[in-house]
RNA sequence: GUGCCUGUAGCUCAACGGCAGAGCGCCUCACUGUGGCUGAGGAGGCUGAGGGUUCGAAACCGUCCAGGCACCCCA
């Protein structure tokens, strides 16, 4: 046990019951992403450094993103995010695609951070565009999507909650109160750091900043205002677009909601858990250009991502996560004797070839233990097929949810099976 | 990068500086053609590693390793 070697720091082993749950997650987000006319895409899990440096947060690709030389001496990195190599991908086709375009991609991702809750170095994220789009009915559209996921894996909106702000709306505000619109960045930072703080260590962080008394009054009251959202035309029409798709209940305003990137100019949201339990489940915005800085042409969009470690924290309390079955089989077959062994194997063979998933044992044993294992392995249906059966030709069949037994022909079994199988399942 | 906490049986955890234990799980048997339940037995540990203090260390001290949590950041 000593000389194990242990895995890189970050990762997740995805043991059987785990992988039953990415898998999950994996479907019904694609479930909801079809549901939307999305198109699955993916991009290279390996990228050049530049295609990330060009963008604002140059430090922190340094800091935090997996790089390494490959043979040939170019800085290669495992991609942190998808958004600039979505954006290579759109803006070398930006000629032959019609727009919008609905995007969708759910794959691996690797940060290097201090692994925490709801935080690893390689994670799974869905990530949603709809590209070449700039109403405020393309942002509601991207909120239904979230939304729609929510209650599709069975949040309800008392749980989760879509937080939504307008970053117009906000330069609004910061030049009403008369801050300098050059502070535009450190004070989104500091509205982005308000549920960390005390009000007095956050006070005290407003002045540090330059913010006088008059203005941090001002910006206390602002960001305590419930209606105002009702200042911004695009979230009035977003919230009364959610209102006519009946997902209004999942989504609410936030003017603390700011999100790091820069590129985001229009709304800006994330969902988490209701009672602000850890970090964020999704983070997404309105971008008012995506990839001229990759050679295309101004494009605008919106979309989202979603961690799949955050996310599987908040299934998890909810209770929203599905059982796991330790097997996939409905049908073992024992073996009675060695000698009996190849006439169980073509059993099972037959089962199979009537589309009956099937574990046939391979190691001979008293049936007890067979048996045993059946159950553990939560298989519902054992067949026995022992001289007696043999002489018949039947076997045995015993439902081990009923403990009840009937002999059937061999004629007759795929057809047992299945009404069994059939009956069990309703 | 900074700070705090934790490493004991397969798992969850006990043990005042004085013989390392429990529950669950596992194996065997009761049950030589039938699982769960019950009962009776049994296996399983260099207490994360390597040092120091001590008559004596799982415990105390410092080092390393690993994990967790928070800060930072969050593309």
């Amino acid at each position: 046990m000593g000389s194990m070697i242990a895995p890189v720091k970050g990762t997740r082993d995805f043991y059987p019951e785990d992988m039953f749950v990415r898998s999950w997650l994996y479907q019904k987000i694609r479930e909801v992403s079809q549901l939307f006319g999305y198109l699955e895409f993916d991009a290279p899990f390996l990228e050049r450094i530049d295609l990330y440096a060009a963008k604002s947060g140059e430090e922190l690709v340094r800091e935090q993103a997996f790089v390494f030389q490959d043979r040939g001496g170019d800085a290669i990195t495992l991609r942190p995010e998808l958004t600039p190599s979505l954006a290579r991908m759109i803006a070398q086709r930006q000629k032959q695609l019609v727009f919008p375009q609905r995007w969708w991609s759910f794959g691996p991702f690797w940060r290097y951070e201090r692994p925490q809750k709801g935080r690893t170095r390689e994670f799974f994220q869905w990530n949603v565009d709809l590209l070449g789009a700039d109403s405020p009915a393309s942002d509601a559209e991207l909120l239904a999507i979230c939304a729609s996921f929510f209650k599709l894996v069975g949040l309800q909106a008392d749980q989760v909650q879509v937080r939504v702000n307008s970053r117009h709306l906000m330069d609004r505000v910061i030049a009403e109160i008369g801050i300098d619109s050059q502070k535009k960045q450190s004070v989104f930072q500091l509205i982005d750091k308000r549920d960390k703080l005390s009000m007095d260590s956050w006070h005290s962080l407003a002045i540090e900043n330059d913010i006088n008394e008059t203005q941090f009054d001002l910006l206390v009251k602002a960001l305590a205002d419930k209606n105002l959202w009702k200042k911004s035309d695009e979230l009035v029409s977003v919230f009364d677009m959610l209102s006519q798709m009946d997902l209004a209940e999942y989504v609410s305003f936030d003017p603390q909601v700011i999100r790091g990137l820069d590129y985001y100019t229009g709304i800006v949201f994330e969902a988490r858990d209701i009672s602000k339990d850890g970090r964020a489940i999704l983070g997404g915005g309105h971008y008012g250009n995506l990839v001229s800085d990759v050679g295309g042409d101004p494009l605008p969009g919106v979309g989202f991502a979603m961690g799949d470690v955050m996310m599987r924290l908040v299934l998890e309390k909810y209770g929203c996560l599905p059982e796991f079955q330790n097997t996939t089989a409905s049908v073992l077959v024992t073996v009675f004797d060695q000698e009996l062994l190849p006439k169980s194997l073509q059993l099972a063979g037959q089962i199979r070839a009537g589309g009956i998933k099937c574990v046939c044992m391979t190691e001979v044993s008293k049936l007890v233990k067979q048996f045993k294992y059946a159950d553990r392995i939560g298989v519902p249906l054992v067949i026995v097929m022992g001289p007696e059966e043999v002489a018949k030709d039947e076997v045995t069949v015993k439902d081990l949810v009923t403990r009840s037994q009937e002999n059937v022909t061999r004629e007759n079994l795929i057809d047992y099976l299945a009404i069994k199988l059939a009956q069990s399942s309703a």
